[in-house]
DNA sequence: CAAAAAACGGAGGGTATCATCCGTTTAAAA
DNA sequence: TTTTAAACGGATGATACCCTCCGTTTTTTG
């Protein structure tokens, strides 16, 4: 692959990931490309859909959960800062969802993410679990419960202009699942 | 105003408040009209804008909470039963809020829908807190909060093709806000 | 029933976004 | 350095939606 493919391809993740989270899931392509300085073509040769780019971002998003799993020591504020982490991307995340089920082909690839997703939740359930952090009936598919409304919290204070009230959501929800907030 | 006239804003506010719900936010206007049975040009005289069919279906949603509130009989089931109702048009509320804050004009007009919500929420709670249901900090402003979560919830399910979990939803916020669920 | 006023319907122009296509440019190999 | 193939950029046609405008239809009134 050539240097500039290989940066350019970088630089539109980096570039949608932002756009995504300012803007909201309905950013015109043709901004994503202009933002990242390249060609709007640049854009479709390297993400031949919308699902494509999401799919990318959305697995950028990934890796940072994933090492976040990995480096994180552990205590009380491992849930709190995991769905904090999650805020961030909420957007990205719920848009990936809805539109790589929504197109037919392109299943098989949403369902890989999503269980990554789940296979890294599950990881620090388990941890702070042991600590007597969550409930008990508290699994990957709570956290990811957890994402959607944080999403919706974004979407909305994206549309109204206010600013979200993300840790009031927070204190809800980790009361909510049992764990103990700290911050 | 011409019989005719009076039937068919109903019959467009109720088509719209569907819609919102099913397709979500985004519907085109041209559909509303066609699924209830009016040209487009009708729908427009009634309706000026956008925001303006939204404030009507909004206002008619506060309708049925503020009947809500005066005709329960209280009991344990009063904020998980409210918050079950705003689930219902989770949707349309997000989207008023956004769109009226948006355009400046029409501010005005949005801040009062948004209060009388607000005063119908303050009536619920109140009385709730009377049977010890809700923790202290709980104010009208923490209730948007949840509607605004579970709007989320609602557009991500939309998105996904999946039913919302809204009882796991409203389980998690339940319990975060200090009521005893019972359902 | 006839006339006036009000409401209806939907064609059509304007605009924004999507997604393609191809002539030009650039990186890498020989 | 020359050659080649890969990548770039953006003009462009297609599509979808917004919203206005006006000829036609319906209700109401006298």
């Amino acid at each position: 692959m050539r240097r500039d493919a290989t940066q350019n391809r970088q630089l539109l993740i980096d570039t949608a990931s932002d756009l995504f989270h300012v803007c909201g899931p309905d950013v015109a392509l043709d901004t994503v490309a202009e933002r990242a300085g390249v060609g709007i073509g640049t854009l479709y040769r390297h993400f031949p859909n919308r699902a494509a780019l999401l799919r990318a971002v959305f697995e950028a998003h990934l890796d940072h959960y994933a090492s976040f799993a990995e480096g994180h020591r552990g205590g009380p504020d491992l849930i709190p800062d995991f769905l904090r982490l999650i805020a961030k991307g909420a957007s990205t995340y719920a848009l990936a969802a809805g539109h790589l089920h929504a197109h037919g082909p392109e299943a098989e690839a949403s369902r890989l993410v999503l269980r990554r997703f789940d296979a890294i939740a599950e990881t620090v359930i388990g941890r702070a679990r042991a600590d007597g952090q969550v409930a008990d009936w508290v699994t990957s598919d709570t956290l990811r419960l957890c994402g959607r409304m944080l999403l919706g919290l974004l979407a909305d204070a994206r549309a109204t202009g206010e600013a979200p009230d993300t840790d009031g959501a927070l204190r809800i929800m980790l009361s909510g699942i049992g764990s103990r907030a700290s911050s």
